[in-house]
RNA sequence: GGGGUUGUAGUAGAGUUGGUUACAACGCUGGCCUGUCACGCCGGAGGUCGCGGGUUCGAGUCCCGUCAACCCCGCCA
């Protein structure tokens, strides 16, 4: 056996076709299967481009290697092209049409058994990863991982076109005093101190601005120690852009040109023109600031058509402030009284207290409270809520936040239930016009809904000055979010250049100048030595790339995920360190 | 931190009201086969039923605890 093969390798295994008849090529590749009918030894060579038919003769010396070949062995192989015999074509190949004649095979390595078959779908999760590398060759991972790879190779290539440089910022980094929990690294050279991975690299973009980089990208690696979910993972990356001299429309302009350029030469589709709901009609409407719109349903007003119906519960609620909505279910089958029981303990924990569902039997309403509503008020609520004149109207009644709470999630539960959800196509839309600020009831103080050096909206700016409470719940910002079939892909904001409205911000925040220059410390600072108006959005690249290879799993588009324990089941990290690695950081461990 | 699902040969599963030696498949392995492509045929090996307790004459099965993977809530500027 050669350490090193003489071959040279011509060509992929799948990549062989009719073109190639006659000719010599020299395939190298992993032995995805064999056939071996004692005079005659069929292979199935693997190698990244797909699968090819191998077919070897036992019996010549230059192959006889064949009755030794085995799953996963890497083999080299000398063949000819030839076109399969007649009736012998396999259509489920993208390569059936041919096969090649061996003349010469190598072994390049032997394999141990593999713990699981390459490609079995049935193997648990926790033994692929374990074995990630034997993941790995299954041709649906390569999948993802070459379309990310063409996806990056995109926005690179298109940001680049349109005057972006991409800028490495630091991983060793700095501690944030906001946001999620940060990674540590102790420092051997400064002892007792620790630098911190990024959350994202947010005030390092927004410093280039600073100095001047006018337009700033990249393919940038966050961390943040908070627990995982199916789409989280505790490092991920983002395509962060930041461009000075610019406004809001300017940005969501930019990346609506990049979203277009990436669905066009990713999935060869062009995109239809992307709506812009308004935060506040975006919760009224679908009860979610990152709504689904292939879901048809939308949340219906319903408080007018109630207004001093009788029924005590809408009554109270819409004198207390609150109102009462609806959503239509529109299918026609008719719903059981303990299939909405179960989607009442669904909201439940939301705060909402139940459901009020009206159904059309014949020309009848029926209602558990139609002996507080009449006919015509049933009637009313039925017409407006299902206009097809079919279906089951469900209604909530509370304070404006329940209730989209309660039928935003009702409503993405019905849709998944019922297969409302139109999967033929990737809807889009940006929400604008977030809130500037929120109120933390467990803090007891103001917070930035986005951060802290996010623009109010021009006209808004007096409302933050004023600094009242009931107004600064009705500050604007100038942030958005693109958002595509419910997933938020990116979000971002225009941030504050100027120092006036800066002071305003902390103190609408409950911080004085020199509390916030102590803890934004050389960030505040920096803003004070000639900020250009700029802005920017980082796009949640690993979400971005589920979502055009169609996976529910943000494992499947990262080469070495972690469990939701947020360990490598592979290297079997973290783990344990010498000691003398300890007492180097000047790090004592208290003992379990 | 809380809730849910799952855990039985290498892999993924079946296993009855608790009852003899825990099943068949894929993989592995020995043999046969020149047209297979989920190759076929004959034979073989492979098990601390996740782990630890408990109930019982007897536990894969019932109970308690614990561990792991996954999903959800909290958390995630």
């Amino acid at each position: 056996m050669a350490f090193v093969s003489e071959l040279k390798r011509s060509h992929y295994c799948g990549e062989v076709g009719i073109e190639e008849k006659d000719q010599t090529v020299v395939l190298m590749g992993w032995v995805n299967n064999r056939r071996d009918h004692g005079g005659l030894v069929f292979v199935d060579l693997r190698d990244r481009e797909g699968l090819v038919q191998v077919v070897l003769d036992p019996g010549k010396e230059e192959t006889a290697v064949a009755k030794k070949l085995r799953n996963e062995f890497v083999i080299a192989i000398e063949g000819t092209v030839r076109p399969r015999p007649e009736g012998m074509i396999n259509k489920k190949m993208k390569t059936g049409e041919v096969e090649i004649e061996v003349q010469k095979c190598e072994i390049l390595s032997e394999a141990s058994t593999p713990p699981f078959v390459v490609g079995d779908p049935n193997v648990s999760e926790a033994v692929r990863l374990k074995y990630r590398y034997l993941s790995l060759r299954n041709p649906e991972l390569q999948r993802c991982l070459r379309m990310r790879h063409e996806v990056t190779k995109v926005v690179r290539d298109a940001l680049t076109e349109d005057g972006f440089w991409e800028v490495e910022t630091p991983i060793l980094y700095k501690s944030t005093p906001e946001g999620a929990r940060d990674y540590l690294v102790p420092s051997r050279v400064n002892q007792n101190q620790f630098y911190a991975l990024p959350q994202s690299p947010q005030t390092l973009k927004q410093l280039l601005m600073v100095g001047g980089m006018d337009r700033y990208f990249q393919i940038a690696r966050c961390f943040r120690d908070e627990d995982l979910r199916a789409d989280r993972q505790p490092e991920f990356s983002q395509i962060d852009i930041e461009m000075s001299f610019v406004d809001e429309e300017d940005i969501r302009t930019m990346n609506e040109k990049l979203l277009r350029t990436i669905w066009k030469k990713i999935k060869g589709v062009e995109i239809d023109e992307i709506p812009s709901l308004e935060y506040e009609t975006a919760m009224n409407e679908y009860g979610s600031d990152k709504p689904d719109l292939r879901n048809p349903m939308k949340i219906i007003e319903c408080s007018d058509i109630v207004e001093g119906c009788g029924f005590k519960v809408f009554d109270s609620t819409i004198e207390n402030g609150g109102v009462v909505r609806a959503l239509g279910l529109p299918v026609k089958e008719s719903i059981s009284r303990s299939q909405i029981d179960k989607w009442i303990k669904l909201i439940k924990p939301e705060g909402a207290g139940g459901i009020v569902w009206i159904k059309k039997e014949g020309e009848e309403y029926q209602s558990p409270v139609n002996k507080f509503l009449s006919q015509d008020i049933l009637k009313s609520l039925y017409e407006r809520v299902c206009p097809e004149g079919y279906g089951t109207v469900l209604m909530v009644s509370d304070t404006k936040a329940i209730v989209s709470r309660a039928l935003g999630l009702l409503r993405n539960q019905l849709g998944e239930k019922y297969d409302l959800i139109d999967r033929s196509k990737d809807k889009f839309c940006w929400v604008i016009n977030f809130p500037l600020l929120d109120y933390d009831d467990k803090e007891k103080r103001w917070v930035a809904c986005h951060h802290p050096f996010t623009m109010p909206k021009v006209d808004h700016v007096d409302l933050l000055k004023s600094g009242t409470p009931s107004e600064l719940s009705k500050v604007q910002a100038k942030a958005y979010d693109l958002v595509c079939n419910g997933n938020e892909l990116a979000g971002g904001s225009i941030r504050i250049h100027n120092q006036e409205i800066q002071s305003a911000m902390f103190r609408a925040l409950g911080l004085s100048d020199e509390q916030a220059k102590q803890k934004f410390g050389y960030f505040v600072e920096a803003l004070t030595y000639g900020t250009p108006p700029h802005g920017g959005i980082a796009w949640g690249l690993d979400r971005l790339v589920m979502i055009l290879a169609g996976t529910d799993a943000i494992r499947d588009v990262i080469a070495y995920p972690k469990t939701a324990k947020a360990q490598c089941l592979m290297s079997e990290s973290p783990s344990v360190v010498d000691s003398h690695q300890l007492l180097e950081l000047g790090i004592n461990l208290l003992k379990k």
